[in-house]
DNA sequence: AGTTCCATATAAATTTCGTTTATATTATAG
DNA sequence: CTATAATATAAACGAAATTTATATGGAACT
């Protein structure tokens, strides 16, 4: 098998037309250039050039035959590292965002919409699923970057970054439950009503847990819901009292359809938080995503 | 610019999904092949391959993108090496044969008619012109194998090989110097008749003259002639006597429009060379032919 | 013809770079 | 929790490519 850079010099010097000129291009010396053509030649078995008095020329039954195929080899390779190199320097290819359903709804939407915009030369593949999964797929190489609900465990091969949004747990009621608009509320009010919660094993159900036992309190569902849109369309049908994100909530809270109650103290923020896989590289694509979502220029 | 052998091995290790088994594959150490993909990556600026723990994946941001790219460019360069091989181990490509017209037409024909018959796949160019130019063509690699009319002087960069095929001057006659048939001729008789000789600076005429002068003789021509063609022509048009080589008359020496003095002693035969280029290389269609030409095996 | 120039070829010393050996690390499977 | 099977790392080694210096050879010029 015979070493490939041989070939790249063979190539230099056949366009070249000299051993002397190669070698210059080469930034290499001429006899080296005058070696690795003899050991080509060796190897392949048959004389590639005819050396003439003013320089090196193709031969016919030689080196001809193969210019061709080897110039394409060449440029093959050298378009090999173009690519890459494009890739880390200009909006191309394909970004591949994870995220929860809600978070691209509610936070990543208005971003993607824009990014979108800026570089519609980028193919954007968005995955929905749920925080863990999008942890399997970061280390999987299935996705680029992934938004996750904080806090999470963490883990090797995931490079967590700062938080992208804040989620601010509050509790809401419809009208069925007005008499408690504008009333101070502590969570030991809060467990003489019907409670709404997303299902165990959640982010946002582990806070909730969270909040009542740092005040030595215990809150329990009255019911227990999959989805933040059919506990807001529950909670508004007057089922209970729900509680989830402000933010997933606005319009309903502006059109009056909810109220927040005014619960002390209020619930910690929680936050969204982006993570990369550790090993994986960082395309111009996803940089400029990057920064556009934490709104900064960002290594 | 990137070492190409990288790219061996990172074609390897993206086709077995393994360092290990690459290594296997291409008999070096596992650290080697681990080494050489770390390095590509560094020089690409761009991580190629997901470390599983059963192995090498190619990454989709980097390894897919110019896998296909690396495999083409290494299939063709594998390629390069098959073509050349195949030169040499079959019969392909072209075959250029240079010759004055004259042992074309005496010497070659049948021999060429019978290589194309053995081997129509190679195509043969046929390059007609006078011994000097076929060694200046044999030397800037125009022309593969010449036939040359011996003596020549010695040049470097030619390789003469033994002859191939024996020309024997002979004085023939028309019916218009019947009276001379049969008769015992010396070169000192010849002087009283005309004599059709070819043009001078020719290797058939210095012949003449090395013999004329060997006995003491000098031998003028009557009619200088620029091909065999015409003094055949003329001598049969009882022009005078002509000196050819027999093998060129052999049709009209027997269908008796000539016929041959008997002149003593006979002129020393001529041969006919066969001559490489130096450095050429060797096609297996070229070793076919000179084994045909020679009816010899021939390294 | 002789000399100079310009090209490639060759030889030996050196240095670089790839390879190996040995070991660490990590994750999955049993 | 150990065993297995993969990749990663580090240091020592060794082979191979490169350089320096020189040879060789032909073409052009005087």
């Amino acid at each position: 098998m015979v070493n490939l850079e041989l070939y790249r010099v063979f190539y230099t010097v056949a366009r070249c037309g000299s051993l002397t000129k190669a070698a210059e291009e080469l930034y290499i010396s001429q006899p080296a250039v005058s070696q690795a053509v003899k050991q080509l030649e060796n190897q392949l078995g048959t004389s590639l050039f005819n050396r003439m008095h003013k320089g090196m020329e193709l031969s016919k039954q030689g080196g001809e035959l193969i210019y061709a195929d080897v110039e394409r080899a060449l440029q093959l390779l050298s378009g090999v590292e173009d690519k890459l190199s494009e890739l880390k320097q200009s909006a191309t290819g394909t970004l591949r965002i994870g995220a929860s359903e809600t978070i691209f709804q509610y936070i990543l939407a208005d971003k993607i919409v824009a990014y979108n915009k800026q570089y519609p030369q980028v193919k954007i593949d968005l995955i929905s699923d749920v925080s863990p999964k999008i942890i399997e797929l970061l280390k999987t190489d299935h996705c680029d970057v992934g938004f996750l609900n904080l806090p999470i465990e963490e883990d090797e091969g995931i490079r967590l970054n700062a938080s992208v949004a804040l989620l601010n747990d509050v509790f809401v009621a419809g009208e069925a439950f007005s008499e408690l608009k504008d009333k101070e509320l502590t969570v030991w009010d809060l467990q003489k009503y019907p409670l709404l919660m997303l299902e165990q094993n959640t982010v946002a159900r582990a806070a909730i847990n969270h909040y009542a036992e740092s005040l030595g309190a215990v809150l329990r569902p009255a019911v227990e819901v999959g989805s933040w849109d059919f506990m807001k369309r529950l909670v508004t049908d007057g089922m209970g009292i729900g509680c989830l994100p402000r933010e997933y909530a606005q319009r309903r809270l502006r059109d009056g359809e909810l109220f927040e109650l005014n619960v002390t103290p209020a619930m910690p923020s929680r936050s969204v938080g982006l993570a990369l896989a550790k090993n994986a590289s960082m395309p111009f694509s996803l940089r400029a995503f990057i920064n556009l979502v934490t709104g900064e220029p960002h290594a």
